[in-house]
DNA sequence: TTAATATTTTAGACTAATCTAAAAATTTGT
DNA sequence: ACAAATTTTTAGATTAGTCTAAAATATTAA
């Protein structure tokens, strides 16, 4: 059955949406605003994708991804961290500019492009944003982490992952000298705003808003 | 100006046409068969081209690229030759197995991925087929290459490219155990047949039909 | 509990890219 | 040179994906 890109698109959105739903349908709404479109445009959509059995649709109620769905979702996904692997590790690109090319690479069609590629790049279980690759089946390594911003006494943690996956947090990151896999010391944390002072790498001490804290996940030592 | 995958497709195939046709215009219909579409369909289009000023149009006439058509459709081609190196170079595809996947990410939009990939590659100046691969400003290499059957007496050549990308002719070609830069050797022709005996790489002989001959480009040995 | 507000769907319209059928222009063959 | 054949364009229709405006439904709050 062909996909389109566009379609493809919308089941990225509407997997994303799931993720931080509790199980719950998906309201035409949220679809609409992630994909910067007009809701009635959605509802159009989501009675294509509902014909096609890729999403269980309820009027005035909302969606949800079948298992067929999820599975579209986690090969454009598995496409998409594979591309933004090699984007970094292979031609140099830092970790803030892949977004937008990975968006164009996700949607290429080969399924042996796939396979090649992830073993080209050494079959990566994270891509540069430490998040996880989905392997061929769609499963993928569950890391616990946790926002910085809930740690409320003081310890050493690794650097694991982003909750904002925006170029200017990104940046901030990268002057920070925070780089994933990083070990990060708390060294105290600023009761009256939440702020964290912190070590690098045993190297460098930080200062970080709540606001950062908040988008910075880490793992206790030794996971992941 | 925002081109789309269609308008890409059409400047690549007018390209095409005009490399055989001694600058003279390139009538509709050859574009609609060359895309497999109706001619009624191409007259549109290239309206719409000419309106971006990407060809010039006369009508019942036919059409020429400008050089802003030209270098387009020159961009577009270093795309898909450098991710066709990419494949077989670094993925292991064979030759016969990279068109389709390279027809797809030719449409991908980044000049910084172009350029990176072309560094990684070590800016390579030829593709897996033996086709000049254009630079940044859209020049190549011109080798003065000529198919094997228009040879009329025995001597020493080198198998620099093809003139027909068909899976199955490439296929051919490596049950040959021909492989491009390899050397050939005309043993001897068949005057009633026009078919060849050759010897590849000094190592073993082969039989090539006239048909066969006519899809393979040799060069004088030291060009290319 | 019902009126106001918010969300969702329907209806109708638009553009890009395609098609078929018919009309117009060009080319060919005697 | 002109009738026949071929090519090209025009006209009108279709589909995917989008929009706006209006109608239908659901939610919220007094």
């Amino acid at each position: 059955m062909e996909i389109s890109v566009t379609e493809e698109n919308y089941i990225k959105a509407i997997f994303k949406l799931e993720e931080f739903s509790n199980n719950d349908a998906i309201s035409t709404n949220d679809i609409a605003i992630k994909l910067s479109m007009q809701p009635a445009t959605v509802t159009d959509m989501i009675k294509r994708l509902a014909e096609k059995k890729i999403v269980t649709y309820k009027k005035y109620y909302g969606v949800l991804l079948t298992p067929k769905g999820k599975k579209i979702a986690l090969t454009i996904i598995r496409k998409h961290r594979l591309w933004e692997v090699f984007l970094v590790k292979k031609l140099n690109f830092k970790w803030d500019e892949v977004h937008e090319i990975a968006e164009q690479l996700e949607h290429i069609n080969s399924p042996e492009l796939v396979e090649k590629l992830d073993d080209f790049l050494g079959n990566p279980k994270f891509d540069p944003h430490g998040d996880a690759i989905p392997d061929k089946d769609g499963k993928m390594r569950v890391v616990n982490s946790f926002p910085l911003s809930t740690i409320i006494k003081k310890g050493h943690y690794v650097f694991c992952g982003v909750a904002n996956h925006e170029t200017k947090f990104l940046q901030y990151l990268t002057n920070l000298r925070l780089n994933l896999g990083d070990s990060i010391e708390i060294e105290s944390i600023n009761e009256y705003d939440s702020s964290y002072k912190i070590k690098i790498d045993n190297k460098h001490c930080e200062f970080l808003s709540e606001q950062v804290a908040s988008s910075i996940l880490v793992s206790r030592v030794n996971e992941k």
